[in-house]
DNA sequence: TAGCTGTCCGAAAGGCGTTTCGAAAGTTTT
DNA sequence: AAAACTTTCGAAACGCCTTTCGGACAGCTA
């Protein structure tokens, strides 16, 4: 009379109390065993275990997190559409704990308040240990406020409100170590393309980038040129700067795809790269920065680094360290490759 | 006395029974008070609201899951570094059931094994209601086994195991869409670029192509050039391509990389696109398509559509549905851009 | 043998909601 | 005013695991 049926999942899931009774010892028993801890004997715990493993035990995490308060879980929330920044945030914060340690939930809120409402009443609901903001830009962003009952520390785009805990990239010093490492491999005549101006991570990569020259004396070959985030852009702001100025011998660009522009109108013009002219991106971008042709120099913004770190304070703080509100930069790094240098 | 110190979170998050105290009922009128169940008079049902959200009372979702067994949370296993395939994916099945109803844990096994199976074991550990594993190319992948308690859905790269459940593009019928339609633009001496033949996808999408040709009487001008999916096998394949037939005027690419490599070639050759020659891309990855020069028409795979039914799929499962195993295809759709056709 | 220490194990409470079932109160009917 | 329903509410069990605390037992000493 037994159903025979193909139910894959039917079956629920073995329980503790499953792994007790099979083993012959209490629940309790069975859960010291099971974590490992020292008031067993050795012999019981094999049994416990090869019961355990015998009935494919897991232990049910949603019990464990009501008992302990922790669901070593994290709510990531993001506008980043594309994933560029959250992904890289991400596996920074997966891997701040060692592998498999934590978890997170992600949620896109596609740039609605709404929808990121309702995301956020979710990762409430599931009780994680807390939350990363991270923004689409790095231009602060509104706070979610000083009352939610968990941490919440914001990556990439800080919170308007001080009180809150932000991390982001510091793009000055990223304009500047462009500009350094172009005056490093000979460069003189050196202008900046970017992107929207009313971007925080324009002006400042501009600061940074004017702060380099002025460090070694130079004078940029023309003003920053601003406009916006794309690979148009780059085109036409080259093809500009290079009729004014034919003997321009280096590009900092604001952003991989306004590189990527320079590039191929650098290309029409007849320089060569990075014989003529030297070019650096922004943000390392793999998927553009190593299909260019020259590969594209470019500043990595070290995103995992800030993932890892978020989650970090995270736990900080629920462990009760002291919530100092603020902004903390991240250095940048440097990725070297064809359009700066020539292969050998 | 008082500890006046800066705490932000450490109010513990009030519980249903803070609520029934406030509104003087029990727990149980409460519960159905805040879950909306007819059993309980509009007047108490006002009272307890009234006090819930004095409190800021946010359900347990642990405590509910633990007695309802469900968690309204999917597990997306990927290997997929760049988000390019799992966040559209992502965004459906978030949205299989309306906003903010399932959350997605969203874990990144970069392509490890054994951080594969860490996370299968967190995912089963938090007893998500099901997994969606996203695979990094269209190739059958290694099925997890039958034997996990929750369903599996296997989306973009199908399971190599014909019991499961897989959702899969329509590579074939995308490529035949892609010659149709430079065919409809009035292209005739059409080549196929495409990338690593070992991989499904190229070899699906060369089988549409050649059949889309086959059936408006036509013959590919060359035979269909794999390579690798990257820019400079574009550029590269596009070169080769042009010097042995100059009267080439469609080229239908197997990706938008590949596809914005041919499209620098044929600057580089004087080719104006789309007067002289027509080009299509595959993927619809709107950073590439939407940034070149033209920018580029391409097949849209709608991974979102197929992350929605997957997550629909792991519902109806958990239902009782009976499951049907083997690969269930998704038509891509056409974007159209000025690669193709001159705007206006 | 009585007394003591140390080891190992189990009963039970706790964490937070949901749901069932029965009791109490209120309303209508006769 | 008594009987028969309705409506509304509450006690308690349940889901699964952790942890505390006390008890049982073995082994040792005096």
């Amino acid at each position: 009379m037994a159903d025979t049926s193909p139910r894959v999942h039917a079956t629920r899931a073995p329980t503790l109390n499953d792994v007790a009774q099979l083993a012959g010892v209490s629940m309790a028993t069975a859960s010291k065993a099971v974590n490992g801890r020292a008031e067993v004997a050795e012999k019981t715990r094999r049994r416990v275990l090869a019961a355990a493993s015998e009935i494919g035990f897991t232990p049910n995490g949603l019990a464990q997190s009501l008992v302990t308060g922790r669901t070593k879980t994290v709510g990531l929330l993001t506008s980043d559409l594309e994933g560029r920044f959250v992904l890289p945030i991400l596996m920074g914060a997966e891997d701040a704990f060692g592998s498999g340690e934590i978890s997170v939930l992600l949620c896109d809120a596609r740039g609605d308040r709404i929808r990121e409402n309702y995301h956020l009443k979710a990762l409430l609901n599931r009780r994680v240990d807390g939350i990363i903001v991270v923004g689409r830009s790095t231009d602060p962003r509104n706070s979610l406020g000083q009352q939610l009952p968990v941490p919440v520390v914001y990556a990439y785009a800080p919170s308007d409100d001080p009180r809150d805990q932000s991390l982001a990239p510091d793009n000055h010093a990223g304009g500047r170590l462009a500009v350094e490492h172009l005056i490093s491999v000979g460069r003189r005549r050196i202008v900046h393309i970017t992107g929207d101006p009313g971007y925080a991570a324009a002006q400042d990569r501009a600061a940074g980038f004017k702060e380099g020259m002025a460090a070694a004396g130079l004078t940029p070959v023309d003003e920053v040129m601003f406009g916006s985030w794309t690979e148009g852009w780059g085109r036409d702001a080259t093809a500009v700067l290079l009729q004014r100025h034919p003997d321009i011998d280096g590009f900092v660009c604001g952003s991989d795809q306004i590189a990527r522009g320079a590039l191929e109108t650098l290309r029409d013009f007849g320089r060569s790269v990075p014989e003529d002219v030297a070019v650096i991106g922004y943000d390392n971008w793999e998927v553009l920065a190593t299909n260019s042709r020259p590969e594209l120099t470019s500043i990595d913004c070290t995103l995992q680094g800030l993932g890892r770190q978020a989650a970090k304070r995270i736990f900080e703080a629920l462990d009760g360290a002291p919530v100092a509100g603020g902004t903390e930069l991240f250095l940048p790094k440097l990725v070297i490759r064809g359009s700066t240098i020539a292969s050998r």
